[in-house]
DNA sequence: CAGTCTCCGTACACTAGTGTATTGTCTTTC
DNA sequence: GAAAGACAATACACTAGTGTACGGAGACTG
């Protein structure tokens, strides 16, 4: 399958092919993940989608557990990472920063539907494996408590910043499963946004 | 295993051994999904946790395949009995009717938890199997059609009732993740139950 | 340019699971 | 109470997938 023979310098950033790294395989993991779930792991199938056979993948690691651990551990980091992230106000105004977060609670910066997907699956990979669901509740507990701040800023009244929080958090977990369909890439996304101004206008918030 | 064999007569109605129709098998793979997935539904387990051997499955059922479809198709029937049920007031007032549904759709008549884990299983087998897809877009838009004419009713704004029921249909949706858990059983749900009877004031409908 | 290190291919052993065919064994019904 | 039918056990063939052992082949290192 490789037409790069005959000439012999330089065979690097030519052709996908050549060694691959611990990274690789995590990322064809998730691929698989945010697809047909964690179940359909299957250092083969992964293995065919490198180009490699499985030798490789014994390499880099022990087990196809190990896998799944390191590609779990891996989105927690990210997780936490972005949390930071979004802690920081950066000058915005109490608005304007509610809706960047609510933003990247929509879709996390970059491959959109595939990290909602990826998260969906892991929600599922949680309810067998108490780990990680243990690691879920905490994501969870961290993201809602960023809600509440930004809601608190806005509303000013602890009691109401807590419960929008917590409604907020818990539709647009749901809408992600709307939003994790192949169909209706963008339109629930609006939507979402749109009917959270408009409550935020019901609820007579201040700020809106 | 069984020692029941000295004495002859009524073997019937003592062990749960003598004979499986199609519905046990549905039942104990219905078990199986709410447990850990679709995917860890195994004939081999099944028969075991039944008591006998994959003899009798193939008896009643043709394949892995037919089990698997027949038991999305029993869902999908109840489901739609269960929305039957609900369009009729029963002369409850506009509140009391609207818990009802609320009610009825964070843990469907009779095994709580299991239910709720079933569905979210068959959302994640609906992310790679286009028909169940299909079927539960066709079930959420139904669920969400009568959460509108329930508020609706509550409200008498179109607008708003079609605004309200979104959110809180996502919402049920999302919350559905964190009744789903082992631990947490009952508070999420009065939780969720509160809020909502909050957000009726917040948003100032009349009725509340 | 020999040697080591890193990455990958190959071949094998092993397991878990499906589906099929065939033969029982209760149960009903005539 | 004997034949027919409903349900189940047993044994087999087959597939897909994991791990492991080992043997290369490039690339870097001195």
């Amino acid at each position: 399958m490789k037409a790069s023979s005959s000439t012999s310098v330089q065979p690097r950033v030519d052709m996908p092919a050549p060694r691959l790294g611990r990274d690789d395989w995590l990322d064809a993991a998730f691929e698989a993940v945010a697809e047909s779930g964690f179940d359909s792991v299957r250092v083969l199938t992964l293995a065919e989608a490198l180009g490699v056979t499985r030798g490789s993948f014994y390499w880099h690691f022990s087990d196809h557990a190990e896998l799944i651990a390191a590609l779990v551990a891996r989105w927690r980091a990210r997780e936490l990472a972005s949390y930071q992230r979004m802690q920081d106000t950066r000058g915005l105004d109490a608005k304007a920063d509610l809706e960047r977060v609510l933003e990247a609670a929509l879709a996390h910066a970059g491959s959109e539907i595939k990290n909602l997907r990826f998260e969906l699956a892991l929600r599922g990979l949680g309810r067998r494996d108490a780990e990680v669901a243990a690691m879920l509740v905490e994501v969870d507990r961290m993201r809602m408590a960023l809600f509440e701040t930004k809601f608190m800023r806005l509303t000013g009244d602890a009691k109401t910043a807590a419960e929008l929080a917590s409604l907020f958090y818990l539709a647009i977990v749901g809408g992600t499963h709307a939003l994790a369909r192949p169909a209706n890439p963008v339109r629930t996304k609006e939507y979402l946004k749109n009917l959270i101004g408009h409550y935020l206008i019901a609820a007579q918030i201040p700020g809106a």
